[in-house]
RNA sequence: UGGGGUGUAGCCAAGCGGUAAGGCACGGGGUUUUGAUCCCCGCAUGCGCAGGUUCGAAUCCUGCCACCCCAGCCA
């Protein structure tokens, strides 16, 4: 596994340019990041992204990286997403140096602000958001200079205490930088530094009415926290210059570098909190954590281990392009994590009820049953057997596909850690459909056979008698389209038949009492994580976390084709 | 159309003037009591396009083209 941190791990440009800065003492001794959420919304895969690139980087370099919430809105925000939000990062396997609030330096900030003031470098307006959007002038034509410009240091001075003491309404005035209404960037053109908004904080409470904006926050606070590199979304890049502007007019006491990467993007999934949160809102998925979000406490949920989350982030690489990952990359990752560390158990999702009749009725035996198949030291357990089995449907065919190597009329397979059996007739019911399997064993197949024949198929089953009865969710995509997000209305691209319930499910016995949160490869099918919000003490359900790579299905659909 | 970015395989991504790494996907073969895993092998005379410089260019120069971001008192 391509862990970030591996020493083999494959380089990028922002590690790159910290190397070259460390080399030549450009942003002094030490790497200090820092992850700035905005506690409005539940994380996902993208920002899992971020948070293994600024943790992984400081790790890598023996520096440090805070936890910041950028809470300067909060009409947007929350204390449930503040709690959501340390949960994942901690989960995700990473302890931040400072757990910190942008609201932390509302004071600091609103010194810098009156520094900015006394220094002629910002100003208090009256315009109305309209007019400040009529005067920002286009693209293409320069903005236009508010009156307000105009005035002195002692007016905006006392405009600006009196906006904090809450003699304005929401929107009366606000304070804005005075850059250059005629530059070519439009973040230059006089930004707004400060709004008025009367509203309780999730922080701060009720102790400010004034709030900064995004750029004089981040530039600031990532100064007051010495942070070294500030890494962001590739938005922001045209934000730089005013990111910098506000360290060069204001006696910080550190000086970032602001460095921009692209976000991530997946196939067939959507990495927006506003749109995820729209899905949860209006009902579509069963909440933040519904385990076909990809929210990182969604990946959790369904059983993703942490482990493959960073190795997926590690895989994809960090760049300036705008990519698209297929989501095949993620399951490769969950995969490869779960082959590793997850037990194998058998279960039969779909079941067929299989007689061997030469077996002795009432009797039982336990066969030996690896619990790894490459990992002795994880030992095995014992698996009942009887006369009365479950075999999974899909594994006899009444008349055999052309290389179909299981159970068929006078076929004979191999029952896993059991015995050879074939079928010797069948059972249907009124409507013709095939309700069991009479087979025959041989008893002198338990470790091989004496004659040395060998069989094609292996598959796997579970005895009745001693069989539990559990529910196991199967997980589709979330969305039909590749790209959702650029679809005109994505909710209309969703899968109707991403979440399927199968209750009859039989699993063998060890299985019952598993753990909320454990995860099992069941053999032949894919690996299942028991969920840790609907199961209860001897019944377990289960999430499948991912299928098994399964190349008779695409021989068979290549076949239909 | 002003400004800021980005173009290397189906999807990612190394490459930093010396003759196209790696991963995912895909295809073929081997091992196998999971059609899993594992192991081999194949997969760009080609780097957005066109010129130029050079003994030599994905890398340097010039000109084009395509795509993304910016006109919130959101972040």
């Amino acid at each position: 596994m391509t862990d970030p941190q591996a020493p083999d791990a494959p380089s990028h440009f922002i590690r790159e340019i910290i190397r070259s800065d460390i080399q030549t003492n450009k942003q002094g001794a030490g790497v200090y990041t820092r992850f700035p959420p905005e506690p409005n919304g539940y994380l996902h895969v993208g920002h899992a992204k971020a948070i293994c690139l600024n943790f992984g980087i400081a790790q890598e370099f023996g520096g440090r990286c805070n936890l910041r919430f950028d809470d300067t809105n909060p009409e947007q925000e929350d204390a449930e997403y503040v709690e959501a939000i340390k949960r994942d990062v901690h989960w995700l396997g990473y302890e931040w140096t400072e757990l910190r609030h942008a609201s932390d330096y509302f004071e600091q900030l609103y010194q810098y602000a009156v520094t900015l003031i006394e220094n002629g470098k910002a100003y208090v307006d009256d315009l109305s958001a309209e007019e400040i959007r009529a005067h920002r002038g286009t693209l293409t034509q320069p903005g236009r200079e508010s009156a307000a410009r105009q005035r002195s240091r002692e007016e905006n001075l006392d405009l600006f205490a009196r906006m904090r003491a809450g003699e304005f309404r929401d929107g009366e005035k606000v304070l804005r930088a005075k850059i250059d209404m005629a530059s070519p960037n439009i973040n230059l053109r006089d930004p707004v530094l400060y709004r008025i908004k009367h509203a309780t904080h999730q922080n701060t409470g009720d102790a400010w009415c004034i709030y900064p904006m995004y750029d004089f926050t981040m530039s600031l606070s990532d100064a007051i926290e010495g942070v070294t590199h500030s890494l962001c979304t590739l938005e922001f890049e045209d934000h730089r210059p005013l990111y910098d502007w506000l360290l060069d007019e204001l006696p910080v006491p550190s000086r970032p570098r602001q460095i921009e990467f692209s976000r991530l993007n997946l196939g067939y999934t959507i990495t927006s909190k506003r749109k995820l949160n729209q899905l949860v809102q209006e009902g579509h998925t069963g909440g933040w954590d519904d385990p076909r979000m990809p929210t990182i406490s969604g990946m959790r949920r369904r059983g993703y281990p942490p482990e493959a989350l960073r190795d997926f982030c590690g895989r994809i690489g960090i760049t300036k392009n705008e990519a698209q990952i297929d989501f095949e990359v993620l399951e490769n990752s969950v995969r490869e994590a779960l082959n590793q560390s997850a037990e194998r158990r058998l279960a039969v999702l779909d079941p067929l009820r299989v007689v061997i009749e030469n077996y002795p009725e009432g009797q039982t035996e336990q066969c030996t049953a690896a619990n790894h198949p490459f990992r002795e030291e994880l030992g095995s357990r014992q698996v009942p057997f009887s006369r009365v089995l479950y075999i999974e449907r899909e594994d006899f065919m009444e008349t055999p596909a052309k290389k179909f190597f299981r159970l068929a009329p006078g076929r004979e397979v191999r029952l896993r850690f059991a015995y050879y059996i074939t079928c010797t007739d069948t059972v249907r019911d009124e409507h013709g459909e095939i309700v069991e399997l009479r087979c025959s064993y041989d008893p002198q197949s338990l470790g091989g056979t004496p004659d040395g024949r060998k069989v094609k198929g292996t598959i796997h089953w579970v005895s009745a008698e001693h069989a539990a009865t559990a529910n196991v969710r199967l997980f589709d995509r979330l969305f039909l389209s590749a790209n959702p997000a650029a679809e005109q209305d994505y909710v209309e691209h969703l899968n109707p038949e991403s979440l399927q319930v199968l209750r009859e499910c039989r699993l063998e016995p060890a299985l019952l009492d598993a753990p909320p949160g454990a995860r099992y490869q069941f053999e032949r099918q894919g690996y299942f994580s028991v969920d840790t919000a609907d199961s209860a003490p001897g019944a377990p359900v289960f999430n499948r976390i991912v299928t098994l790579r399964d190349s008779w299905a695409k021989a068979s659909a290549r076949q239909r084709a």
